[in-house]
DNA sequence: ACTACTGTACTATGATAGTAATACAGAGAG
DNA sequence: CTCTCTGTATTACTATCATAGTACAGTAGT
């Protein structure tokens, strides 16, 4: 279902959320759809019920889902909605990444490759002290 | 010269660790050339000594620069082809990039549509349904 | 009403990361 | 030697993260 790296740097409610926001904009989650119980996916990825609450509890601030007590979680009914200022952000994430590949001496083809093979390829790495 | 953006979630020594790499990397930096004392780039940048001095720490460790006590922190001879190691940085940046676009909740297609439609200078977007 | 689910709130603990403050040590000019 | 520059090392504060435990509150089926 869902899949968390605890070696990773990326925090756990961080991970959990990234793979929740991806499954609701990508149609996978649709409005109404109700989400897992904080202790029952708590209890199936063994994490603590905290961190899960902690991702809805963001989730809900984004205006991803909707929260009703003793009910559950809730995809909102706008939430797909929220993909409209993301092109903005988008563009402005790959132009700073193009222009520092750019200065790397990359030219167009070798980003394109470069980026689909990472896309095709595996896991992270990480971060050292 | 070098430009810290104190709210983001990237630590300071990882960004400015970032922005000196770049300019080795693409020979902005020479072999032997010196970089800016911990406490000058320090006070420049507004920044904590120590800070700056975990970067030139880290920055020994990868292989781009020397540092000799009492005289200052010098660009590596190999440093240039540390350049090999161009990929690794690439990588990075792509993972950066990709973690970033993630959580935007973009997929790997739109991911690579985004891109190439950038590379090509597109300026528009708003292609979605 | 009782029970068993739901989410919410709060406190506390341990670990780690990032930053900060201070003191130590080498190099070179005078 | 002295002064001032350089990097180095140690210690400490703060915030974040994940965990745990406990308690509270709303919903629904019985």
């Amino acid at each position: 279902m869902y899949s968390i790296d605890s070696r990773s740097a990326i925090p756990v409610y961080e991970q959990l959320k990234r793979q929740i926001v991806l499954r609701i904009v990508s149609g996978r989650l649709d409005d109404g759809d109700k989400l897992p119980s904080i202790r029952e996916l708590a209890a199936a990825l063994r994490i603590n019920p905290n961190t899960v609450a902690k991702t809805y509890r963001q989730l809900e601030t984004d205006g991803f889902v909707t929260s009703r007590k003793g009910l559950g979680v809730f995809v909102s009914a706008g939430a797909r909605e929220l993909r409209s200022d993301r092109n903005e952000i988008f563009t402005e994430l790959t132009d700073e990444y193009l222009s520092k590949a750019a200065s790397l001496g990359l030219n167009a083809d070798e980003i394109m490759k470069g980026l689909a093979g990472r896309l095709k390829g595996e896991t992270e790495h990480d971060k050292n002290e």
